[in-house]
DNA sequence: ACCTGAACACCGTTCAAGT
DNA sequence: ACCTGAACACCGTTCAAGT
């Protein structure tokens, strides 16, 4: 029996990456029919394996969602990364840009959103990926701050203490906008991205 | 057979208030062992009433949740108002000791803070209560942010642009604290209230 | 090394029946 | 009007056994 019909064979048992597409494709339950339905027996079926396949890749169910939560950081940072680097030439307007961006992330894909910042893991240490992948995001937005500050259009404070508060005003923004805390009156009166400037302006220097 | 012989009788069967227990019991729960266990099977044995009793009082778990977050949006509210009730003479400080308030309610009960504002409800309306208690919570926030800005405190914006900014710098800086966003770099730097102030300041009126 | 299938304990929800 | 108990479909997790 020559090497790859070895090979064909095993492929029909042996799935060969299942665990990138155990994370594909609970990725796309997520997108598609919401948390809730995200368990690790629909993940399984989809991918077209038994429901105790999947613990041959992740120790449990919260795992999984680890990975596929990372995965959710990684296209954040891609986007983040993207739209800084097609906005160079306007750093007065690159921070609501971005913060823009954050926005439409979290509105084009609201489950992959909650689940990231959900506070699900219990444990994300034990996820050294999940928080490298944590951290790029938040060292973007450092050097996104200091090249700000550079360009004058961010108060001259330590640059990490500016983070926090820039990125505590967008995620929390975008935060009570998914849990619709914030009240129709408001949002009915401005354009989303002019109320998501207007609430931002509190941290740009005026001028 | 007296009357109260009657009343003894049935509360033996019938609970009397099973639907307030029903709440309180999923929110010692939710307490002391996390959204994870807050199973309706559990609350309903922590009551001493068989699994399927409280669907004569909530339509599913998703509502019983709602009752529960409510509560939750309840206490908020009665923390909030007794800080500011409690610190009339110094507007100056009044801000920063209400986010401290919001920051110490989500550290003391992180899974209640964590479920009030996971997004988990997937059909707000539907809960009056729900969305009225989270209407006061904003309420509260405009009318002291009015208030500071008749201080002098805060800059000269329509109240509720700058309600919204003031609850997404406090609210996001609380979740980023929660879901530990917040490097140890910084959190090792500065005591908690103090990086609080200074995430805060880029609201605050200079001097 | 990777996957299956039976088994177990747990879940939310429904419904006929009891009080 | 309020509660019980059996029943159902679904879960996460384990484990002996298969390839």
């Amino acid at each position: 029996m020559p090497a790859y019909d070895y090979v064909m064979l095993k492929t029909q048992y042996h799935h060969g990456d299942l665990k990138n597409a155990l994370i594909k494709a609970g990725a796309e339950l997520l997108l598609e029919e919401g948390a809730r339905s995200l368990s690790l027996r629909k993940v399984a079926a989809k991918v077209g394996v038994s429901h105790s396949a999947p613990y041959a890749h992740f120790l449990d169910k919260e795992s999984l969602i680890a990975a596929i939560t990372t995965e959710g950081f990684h296209q954040l940072y891609q986007r983040l990364e993207a739209t800084i680097l097609s906005n160079q030439e306007r750093p007065s307007e690159l921070l609501l840009e971005v913060a823009w961006a954050y926005v439409q992330f979290a509105q084009e894909s609201p489950a992959f959103y909650k689940l990231m910042f959900s506070g699900i893991l219990e444990h994300e240490k034990i996820y050294p990926d999940f928080v490298s992948t944590s951290k790029a995001n938040f060292q973007l937005l450092v050097d996104l701050v200091q090249r700000c500050q550079s360009a004058g259009v961010l108060s001259d404070q330590p640059k990490e203490i500016l983070a926090v508060s820039v990125w505590s005003l967008v995620h929390g923004f975008v935060s009570l906008l998914m849990e619709r805390q914030i009240s129709h009156t408001i949002l009915d009166q401005y354009p989303l991205k002019e109320l998501l400037r207007k609430t931002l302006e509190p941290v740009m220097v005026a001028g």
